[in-house]
This record gives C-alpha cells, sequence and structure tokens, in this order.
DNA sequence: TTGTAAGCGTTATCAT
DNA sequence: ATGATAACGCTTACAA
C-alpha cells in the first residue's frame, strides 16, 4: 500500500499536522524540522492523496471543457490553448464531447452525470439560450459560455461577434467584386446560435449592398464537415446561374467546398471565390490558401478560464460578457476581383 | 450548502445505509422503501457527492489521456475515439497535452504531479523505453502505453508496427516507378521511438529494391508539422538532382510538403509523388487527395482502453502487446506511374 | 512552532 | 432488509 501521511508522521515521530505544514503549507516550520520530515517523506515515498485533499478542501483543481466535437480544428486548437490557460491558473482540464447530443449537454449541466470531479465548467454550447436558463440553475457549478453572443447577461461568456465575422466576410467578398455570393452553413432549427447569426450577418452584408437574398444560393449543413461542404458546394455548381463566390460558415466546410469546386471542373478563386471562419492553420497551407475570418482562440481562452478562475472563488460575482476580436485574413482563396 | 447523504437520511427518517443502497447499490431495498427514500432525494434536490465517494472507494472514474500536442489531428481523433471508447467502459478522459515538454512527461508518470484525479494513464510518448521503464515504477498506477513497438514486454502497450507501415509506404512509391524517394521526419536522438522505427522502414524498402541511401534525401523534422513540412521539401526542391517521390513521416509533414512543392513550381504527382501515415480527414479533400497509410485509430482506443479497465481491475495481471492494423490508401498524390 | 482532534460525504463492516 | 459506526486520507480550528 502507499503511504499516508499518518505513516509520515509516525516514521518521523511527529505529528501529522506538521507533515501537512511541511507538504503544502510551508507555514511555520522551523528547517530543521522540515528536513527531518522530508527526509521520512523521502524514505516511505510519499503521495499525498487528491482526492482526500479535494473532499476537504472542496477544491478539485479540475475544469470541463465541454466542446460538440474535439477533432474538429477549431475545438482542437481551442482546447490546446485552454489547457495552457488553465495551467497559468492551476487547473487541469477534463475534456468532453457532447456529439451533437443534447441530453448529453444537459447531463454534464445539470450535474447528472455521476463524476463531476471538477470545480466548473467551460461550455461551448450548441443548444439555444433559453433551454440553458433552467439547466443549470440546480447545481450551481460555475460555468462560462464560449462562442455564442447573446446570453442576456445571465452567464459569464467569452464569445465573438458573429453576425459582424459573418459581415465582414462578406463585405471582403463584394469588395472583390463578386455579387453572386453563396453561403453554406445555414441551420433551419432557431435554437442554434451560431448560424443564425451568421446567417444574420450574411443577409445584412448583401441587403446593404443592394442585393437581394436567393434562397437557392443559401445550403443548409448539418455538422460544419468538409463532407458537408463539399455536398453543398457540389450542389451550387450545379446551379443554372452558378454563384462567383461562396462564404463558408466555417473553415472546415470551406475546404470541402473547395474540393468540390475543383471537382465540378472550375477553379478558385477565378471561378468562385471562397472565404471561411476560423482560420485553422490547415487553411494555411491549402492549395489555394483559403481567406478566413481569425478568431483568436488564445484570447478566448485566457479571457473564460481567468472569468471562470474568479467565479470559482467568489461565486456570486456579477457575470461578465466579453467580446474576443476577430479579423479577416485575405489569402489566395479570394486573390483575384472579379471584373465586371 | 448542498444536501449529503445524512440530510437525506434525516429527512427520510432512515439510516445514511439504506440511503446509501437507494442510490448506489439497488441491493436488498424494498420497493416501498426505495419510493421513500427517492421521494427525499427529489425534494432536498441531493446529488452524491463523487469526491467523497472516490474516497471511499477509491476510483475515481477518470482516465488521463497524456499526447504531445492534442491539435495535432492525429491525436484529435485519437481523443474523440478514446474518450468514446472509455464511455463504453464507464469511465471518462482527462486530456493532458506533454508539448513536447519531458519534465512534464515524467511529472505526470512519477505522479509528482499534484492533481492526479484518475485511475489510469493512456500514454503516448515522446521519450525512450528506458526512461519510462524506471518513471513509472514508484507510482504504480495502471498505465497502457500507445503508438510504440518496442517496449520489452513490460507494459500494456497497443502499437502499430512502424517499421511495417513505413516500408509499405515506401514500397508504394517505388511500386509507382518512383525510385528516387526522399523522407521528411528523421530525427537524430535515439530516444525518440516513432522516427527512428519509420527511418528503419524507409532504408529496409530501398535496400530490398537494391536502391542506396542517399543522406541529402533524408530530412529532419522536429515537430511533424506542416510548417516543418514545408520546409523540408522547399529544401528538398532545391537540390541539383530532385527526388521524384517523398515519404513523409506523418500527414501533416506530407501537407506542408505538398504545398512547398507547388510553390517551387513543380506538382504532385507528375514531378513529385508524395505519401505520408496516418490518414488524417484533411488529406482526402486536399488537392491533390493524399495516399497515406491509415492508423486505425478506433481500434487503438478500444483495445487500450479495454486493457486499461481491465489492469485498474487486477493490477497483477500479465501486460499484453497489442498491434493495430495499418493500410495503405493510394490516393491522388501518388496515382500516376513513373514511365522509365 | 507543534500537537490533538474534529470533520469533509461517502461506502462497508459489523450487527440485528 | 435495515441501522449504527468505523474507516478512506487529508486539512485546519483550537490548544499547548
Amino acid at each position: 500500500m502507499a503511504a499516508t501521511l499518518r505513516d509520515v508522521a509516525d516514521h518521523a515521530q511527529v505529528s501529522m499536522r506538521t507533515v501537512s505544514n511541511v507538504v503544502s503549507g510551508y507555514t511555520h516550520v522551523s528547517e530543521k524540522m522540515r528536513a527531518h520530515v522530508l527526509r521520512s517523506i523521502e524514505e516511505l515515498d510519499y503521495r499525498p492523496n487528491p482526492v482526500a485533499r479535494t473532499l476537504r478542501t472542496g477544491r478539485t483543481g479540475v475544469v470541463a471543457l465541454i466542446v460538440p466535437e474535439i477533432d474538429v480544428p477549431y475545438f482542437s486548437a481551442l482546447a490546446r490553448d485552454m489547457i495552457n490557460a488553465a495551467a497559468t491558473f492551476g487547473y487541469r482540464v477534463m475534456i468532453d464531447q457532447t456529439g451533437h447530443d443534447h441530453e448529453r449537454e444537459r447531463d454534464l449541466l445539470t450535474g447528472n452525470d455521476r463524476t463531476m470531479l471538477f470545480d466548473g465548467i467551460l461550455f461551448s454550447p450548441l443548444v439555444t439560450k433559453l433551454e440553458l436558463l433552467e439547466m443549470n440553475s440546480p447545481t450551481k457549478m460555475p460555468l462560462v459560455l464560449l462562442g455564442e453572443h447573446d446570453f442576456d447577461g445571465r452567464y459569464d461568456h467569452v464569445a465573438i461577434d458573429n453576425v459582424r465575422a459573418a459581415q465582414d466576410a462578406v463585405q471582403h467578398l463584394l469588395d472583390r467584386g463578386r455579387t453572386r455570393i453563396a453561403a453554406i452553413g445555414a441551420q433551419p432549427l432557431e435554437q442554434y446560435a451560431t448560424p443564425q447569426q451568421r446567417s444574420a450577418g450574411y443577409e445584412t452584408a448583401l441587403t446593404e449592398a443592394g442585393i437581394a437574398i436567393e434562397p437557392e444560393l443559401v445550403r443548409e449543413a448539418e455538422h460544419y464537415s468538409r463532407a458537408d461542404g463539399y455536398d453543398a458546394a457540389t450542389a451550387l455548381m450545379a446551379l443554372p446561374e452558378r454563384p462567383d463566390a461562396i462564404f463558408c460558415f466555417s473553415d472546415l466546410l470551406a475546404m470541402g467546398a473547395m474540393r468540390a469546386v475543383f471537382d465540378a471542373g472550375f477553379s478558385v478563386p477565378e471561378d468562385v471565390a471562397i472565404v471561411g471562419i476560423d482560420d485553422i492553420e490547415e487553411g494555411r497551407f491549402s492549395r489555394p490558401s483559403l481567406s478566413s475570418v481569425s478568431l483568436d482562440t488564445a484570447f478566448i481562452a485566457e479571457r473564460s478560464m481567468e472569468r471562470l478562475a474568479a467565479r470559482i472563488d467568489d461565486p456570486d460575482r456579477a457575470p461578465e460578457q466579453i467580446i474576443a476580436p476577430h479579423a479577416l485574413r485575405a489569402r489566395e482563396s479570394t486573390a483575384i476581383a472579379q471584373s465586371p
């Protein structure tokens, strides 16, 4: 069996209190005593039991990061930054993926999950704000929301301005002289906020440019995957009146769409300009490289982790809304201006 | 404050034992009693404290997955499958990235980390087997190794046959009539097993084909990133005698290499055929699509999780070595046979 | 500065 | 089938 605090105390002929002080507190221990206890710890190869410590202190030192899918590049980049940010606050990260499963999201949030060994939740939700309000109330687990814009100020959240980001992307296509601009990533269900907001930005940009929205140019995508982008773009290129640009709601959609355009016998950006959102590294090495709206995952990670740490320390503080910056990165996929 | 087991017992006028039985055991409880206790639980909105349960049972229900970088597509795909596999065994996954930091690897393995709230470790290591042997001994935390081939049978591990995988990739290039085959991803330090094994496979395939190894065609790469692949391929294409094929030790290297070949004014596969290892989804949508050796991450996840669960239940069982299957996927990047 | 002892919220071992 | 109670290993008043 592993040695316990008591074993060390017995071995060193001191009280548990003193050993505990040496192990964690370092307060009021004479140097001689410290060295003495340390020797016993060494000899018995003692390691403090984190579970016992947690039961006593009420802190696990772990926060949960909940995302739809960890293998989506945007989320894995976010996870990377989150793990780093958490480390600077002394936390570790447990990652959970909901896999687009609403039940799972709710279980995690309501604390119905049997093993909630963490102090707080960083949650990138799929479902609407309305449902969320009810959800988290029973458990009162510290919570920071990620990636959505509008939560009525009831929760801490770090978001990007989705409407504006979409608008900027479409405006970039307009600036390149494109006028027949398609969109991939819309979703009919109102409960998904991200597609709603990006659709809104798309429509705003076109409307402000005096261009009418054509429903046949707006394509749905269920999972923001390469395959979804491929299918949607294939359909667009089969249209009698093809688009001269495609705004994809995510870079992954855009990667699929680019390949579809080529497979249909057209080229990017000559025939069709393409722009995405997320600025994943993949798009910087693709051919052509992908123009995209960059979201600052490091910023999102740092600020949200800082919020969560603050809330864990003081559950009653007022919620804060933070908007992460975004910036358009123009690359080859929108490089050529359309001659009118 | 949250309600405890004792609160429920008091409220229901029964013993803690009975409440505990209702909550978890379900053994020997009359239906009437169950209903009665359940009502009290409902009324007090009682949720069992997982930390207390853990202290008592010695099980957290969490396993740690340790990888170099979570945002490398191969590892995030593995993480996705691991989270799913763990769920079928009743475990959750905490992800840690070592970020190529040997210190961090050692801390995790030796249990020097302060918050080891997990029952076992799934470890995808960078460092050599030799170091590992010493590392895990003091803590005896259940451990399953991933991705390496040769660990002397002292640990459970699920690996691919790296030598064979590399050999198959190079053989595929030979089959396409390529003879001047470069390699990207070698590493000088002997302690990194993966590059050593893949280098060995590369050399074996060439030697068997009667082709001499040319040192200038073997390029190092530190991080198996797109950028490293780009740089290495750029150097290769600047050679007086250019290669007609490149074997990249990872798909990410290959994605960078492909872009570099194009930027140097050549084309894939006409001038240079390219093959990678990992078979990440990105390579199926790139232009050209990437030929690659597919590693079965779902298989690796399921088998390793099964091993770990078994070892947690019985720490003394004999270690097992499992080789995960691999298979070459020929795609466009090696589509054209070289005319001699 | 160090020792004593009371919990933290469960589960498990005795009984009954 | 249920009840009392002792651990699990640690932190921290309270004393000394």
